[in-house]
DNA sequence: ATAGGGTTAG
């Protein structure tokens, strides 16, 4: 407990907290809240009172922690008024430092003291439950409401539906909707959305048939909208609302805008957006991420310039969408632009972009300028946030790095994926096993991602029988249906093997067509192997079914060199001269003394070439 | 930052 401090007038609370370096943790709060004391602030409870409530309503997390450690230290407990315990609840409810624990623990200290819930008691910390994918806690607020003499109000039947609606238990939700003497347009609307995020389109036609007119208002049509938009082939039924409903707002354009953007009916949005009365960031920002969706990356970009405000969601979808695009020197330099010009802070999807643009350009440096940020932030790694960082340091080659991430970082599928898969695609192919069993150890679920891993690393260590073993797993225990990546990865494994034959085997009895990846696999094991009939045979299969490129031409006019048969390998050279193939080249980049250079296979011309063929060189030798 | 609540959009 507290010791109510010895007066001072006090001042102004963010007078002082300003004057304090930015608190992140509530230990850097300490030295605050000796100011409070000296200030005067805490010498009585009623100032108290007056510090906390002011504390909750700030938008610095580590202010609203300290309301709440005061709160719970000093149990300042003013007769039987809600009100701050209420300001206590809400602080851990909404907007920065959201507890949802913390919510349903002052709840509960507050029922114990003796001071009694009231309406906005029931409704904050029902919306805190609803965080909680557990009805425990939840379902005894319920049994405290039924029990109050509130059981029978309006707005906290609407509160529970929204509860149980929100945490998809729309049958409870349905269950209190029914029992309800009389309803309003917020009962109505919030069951029919609990119904609708549900996928119970059955339901939600029924209520909504069965509402009057006067019941229905913008909400009610905006919620129909929304939910014809996400199912299957509701489009068309979404506009015909949209057409038909008494009144329009902004809500309900950009409901209709972003259903035909995220279908890819650009010419629809744009022709609605071009003529809808006002818009907002909102807007924008739909149109925008529908036409990064379609490919249309210029066109993004245009409307990026133009639109006069851009918000953080904003500057995540233009640097996620360059990034899905393959644009991603343009993300980065969007990212770094978002940073010095908008003066907005990345969050965790704006980090996670970035990160993957970073991996994909090799720009390590980059890459640990984020982590450090990340760092120095204390933002949580158990989402995409730790994945992306294990998949960026596996990708720049630094395992060492993506193992202390992974060690570090949540314990999701995604995780274990992304470095099962970096030790696979670096000749780990081992390590990648030993934590494929270690997952399943733990009872983890593998998913179809995770096989491409195991398989890409047993192909690449040439660990045969672990491979094949892992196939049947994935079929066999894990009841996983393997797509054609998986038995490309099978046929690079026999192949590598060379087990030409069993290869073969793969393809031609595998459920779907085979791609050219596939082929080319197969092909270029058998000039590993030198198997010129079976080179043949596969050229023949490629040629016929037509996906046939110059890199199998390639690769058999090699099968050949190989064993010297120079006049095939003339023909084949031939075939291609003759369909006047222009050659790709491989592409690649290496980084020496912090400086990403990229490098055109076989370009003699460039400087670096030599010593990149040399590092190389160096590299393999270090590996085996 | 300056006194609280239930339903709809990225």
């Amino acid at each position: 407990m507290l010791a109510w401090a010895s007066c001072h007038p006090p001042t102004d609370p963010f007078l002082l907290a300003n004057n304090l370096p930015r608190c992140r943790t509530l230990r850097d709060t300490d030295p605050l809240l000796s100011r409070f004391i000296t200030a005067g602030f805490l010498r009585t409870p009623a100032a108290a009172a007056d510090l906390i409530l002011r504390l909750c309503a700030s938008l610095d997390p580590a202010l609203r922690l300290l309301a709440r450690r005061i709160f719970f230290s000093s149990m300042v407990v003013p007769c039987n008024d809600p009100f701050l315990w209420n300001a206590v609840i809400k602080s851990s409810t909404h907007g920065p430092a959201a507890d949802p624990c913390a919510a349903s623990l002052a709840f509960a200290l507050m029922l114990s003291a003796g001071v009694s819930a009231d309406r906005f008691s029931f409704s904050l910390v029902l919306k805190a439950c609803s965080q909680d994918p557990s009805l425990h806690a939840g379902l005894q607020v319920h049994a405290v409401v039924l029990k109050s003499n509130l059981a029978t109000e309006l707005y906290l039947q609407n509160c529970l539906i929204a509860f149980y609606a929100r945490g998809g238990h729309c049958e409870l939700a349905r269950r209190v909707f029914d029992r309800m003497p009389q309803r309003d347009s917020v009962s109505w609307n919030s069951i029919i959305d609990g119904f609708a995020k549900n996928g119970r389109m059955d339901a939600v036609e029924e209520l909504f048939g069965r509402m009057k007119d006067r019941d229905r208002n913008l909400v009610t049509w905006n919620t129909m909208i929304c939910c014809y938009a996400a199912s299957l082939g509701g489009i068309n039924h979404a506009r015909e609302l949209f057409d038909r409903m008494p009144q329009r707002d902004l809500i309900s354009w950009n409901l209709i805008i972003d259903a035909y953007a995220k279908l890819g009916r650009m010419e629809n949005a744009a022709a609605l957006f071009k003529i809808m009365p006002a818009k907002d960031v909102i807007s924008w920002t739909n149109l925008i991420a529908g036409y990064m969706e379609a490919g249309e990356v210029g066109l993004a970009r245009q409307l990026f310039d133009e639109m006069p405000e851009r918000d953080l969601i904003t500057w995540n979808v233009m640097i996620s969408g360059y990034v899905k695009n393959g644009s991603f020197a343009q993300a980065l330099s969007l990212f770094h632009e978002m940073k010095t010009q908008a003066n907005l802070t990345p969050d965790a999807i704006t980090l996670a972009a970035a990160l993957s643009a970073i991996s994909e350009l090799g720009r390590i440096y980059d890459g640990i300028a984020v982590h450090d940020y990340i760092k120095r932030n204390r933002l949580p790694l158990y989402g995409k946030l730790g994945v992306g960082l294990i998949d960026m340091y596996a990708k720049c080659g630094k395992l060492e790095e993506a193992l202390q991430v992974f060690e570090a970082s949540g314990n999701t599928v995604d995780h274990w994926n992304a470095i099962i898969g970096g030790l696979a695609i670096h000749g780990y192919g081992k390590q990648a096993l030993e934590l494929f069993h270690a997952m399943e150890r733990l009872l983890l679920k593998p998913d179809d991602i995770t096989f491409i891993g195991v398989l890409n690393g047993c192909s690449h260590a040439g660990l045969v029988d672990q491979g094949l073993k892992c196939f049947e797993i994935m079929k066999k225990d894990c009841k996983l249906e393997p797509k054609v990546q998986h038995y490309g990865c099978m046929v690079d494994i026999l192949g590598r093997a060379g087990r030409l034959d069993d290869a073969w085997k793969i393809i031609v009895e595998m459920p779907m067509p085979p791609n050219g990846v596939i082929w080319r696999s197969l092909l270029s094991a058998c000039r590993k192997q030198g198997d010129i009939t079976m080179g043949q045979k596969v050229a023949g299969t490629l040629i016929q079914s037509g996906v046939c490129d110059l890199s199998s031409h390639v690769l058999l006019s090699n099968i050949y060199a190989g064993s010297g048969l120079w006049g095939d390998v003339r023909r084949v050279r031939m075939m291609m001269r003759q369909r006047e193939s222009i050659k790709i080249p491989g592409c690649s980049w290496i980084e020496l003394g912090g400086v990403v250079h990229e490098f055109v296979v076989g370009d003699i011309s460039h400087p670096l070439s030599t010593e990149i063929y040399s590092l190389l060189e160096l590299v393999r030798l270090q590996l085996v």
